[in-house]
DNA sequence: ACTCCTTCTTGAACGTGTTCAATTCGAAGT
DNA sequence: ACTTCGAATTGAACACGTTCAAGAAGGAGT
């Protein structure tokens, strides 16, 4: 299963690309494994010794949008932005990292979601990418000015990441040209989220704000 | 594909009711359409005559979930209990009637979940089955003393239900002995989300929650 | 009884994901 | 050059979901 050779890393690769560029031009169910492997010019055997399954496959996809997510959200979070604004460009860019795949986007979740794969956003398996994944969520938190109440500051990157969650499962049943719905969205909801954030140092709110966070602790186990 | 026979109807009464004791018995993946069809006495193609597909058996499931709920759930909702209370019941008997198909659980969520069936739970078709299920929610809303505040009043159903999905896919999830962290998250959520609801009122958080209520109502088109 | 006609049933066949015993490749050791 | 051995590759084979042309069942009209 693991490549130890130069020339099975390149195999590898070589399958990798074929597959990503097959999911985006010609959809899920299309591409076939034999499709991907003859692509490949590999037999379909030697597909199956580098990636245990499809679903596997689709596990790299995940893995390099979420690289190219990264990559693309970093250099526009500027310290000092509020809240809403830094939310926007992250929730934003994660949109616009799977725009190639919408058409993906049925099986795209029904895949991800599965509790059995190593894919599944929530299993432990995946909590590597998953903190990969909130860290840039952590970014945008640190970056933020004002900066968000030290009581709930250490977790709400986890949250944020929830709320994105969320948006990417609005996104896929977003039929509306371009997705454009899910745009406004993120637009009304970012400055949103942040008034909350701001709200949570009332008080009243406090307690149980405490509450919550004091919940979501506990079912972290 | 409609039963307009006394004799279809048996047929399908009878493939519907097979299929869901072995999902119960076997799990899923076991449960082929082969084998439902054998156990049924009837050849696959019958079984396709009147199903679509085998997600579309899924979906009888489902449906047949979401009836047993119901009449689990409204004898146990008095009126005059407080909106957490309440909540706690719909939840957990919404969690007792899924319980014998944990095991299924994996593929439950992932089936419902794409937006292409009629399954799905945010997908068009299935408006009314979710019309259905939320009304539940609306129930336990209309019950509840004191009366949430006028202002969530009628969107509140539906964001309960919303929390609802997100309980059963936190159950889905739960490996805990009898999902017994299920029900501590039950438990210890209620009471929040309806000390949430009061403070819904504040003069200072009745604004964003108006603006909440707007982008939601926005969402739905 | 016979003819229609719809409803229902059948089982073979197709394409898919996946497995596996057998084979080839290629580098390291001699 | 030859041997050895793990890594890499192959293609046939299997079980599954699904489709479909063909036929059987059963009732309504005559």
């Amino acid at each position: 299963m693991p490549t130890s050779t130069a020339r099975g890393e390149a195999t590898r690769e070589l399958l990798v690309s074929t597959a990503l560029r097959l999911f985006r031009e010609i959809g899920y169910e299309k591409t076939t494994m034999r499709a991907i492997a003859t692509a490949a010019n590999v037999s379909t055997g030697s597909a199956y010794y580098y990636f245990a399954s499809k679903d596997d496959l689709v596990h790299e996809l995940y893995r390099s949008l979420q690289e190219e997510h990264r990559t693309l959200a970093l250099p526009l979070l500027r310290e000092g932005q509020n809240l809403g604004e830094l939310l926007k460009i992250v929730l934003n860019t994660g949109i616009d990292v799977m725009g190639p795949y919408h058409d993906f986007g049925s099986n795209f979740i029904g895949i991800a979601i599965k509790p059995s794969a190593t894919t599944s956003p929530f299993g432990s398996e995946s909590a590597v990418a998953r903190a990969r994944a909130i860290s840039l969520f952590r970014q945008a938190v640190l970056m933020s000015r004002p900066q968000p109440p030290l009581a709930i500051r250490d977790d709400l990157p986890e949250l944020l990441w929830y709320a994105y969650m969320g948006v990417t499962l609005f996104w896929v049943y977003d039929a509306s040209p371009g997705q454009a719905r899910t745009r406004r969205l993120i637009d009304q909801a970012a400055p949103l989220i942040s008034k909350l954030v701001i709200l949570s140092r009332l008080p009243v709110v406090r307690k149980i704000v405490e509450d919550i966070v004091q919940l979501i602790r506990g079912i972290r186990q």
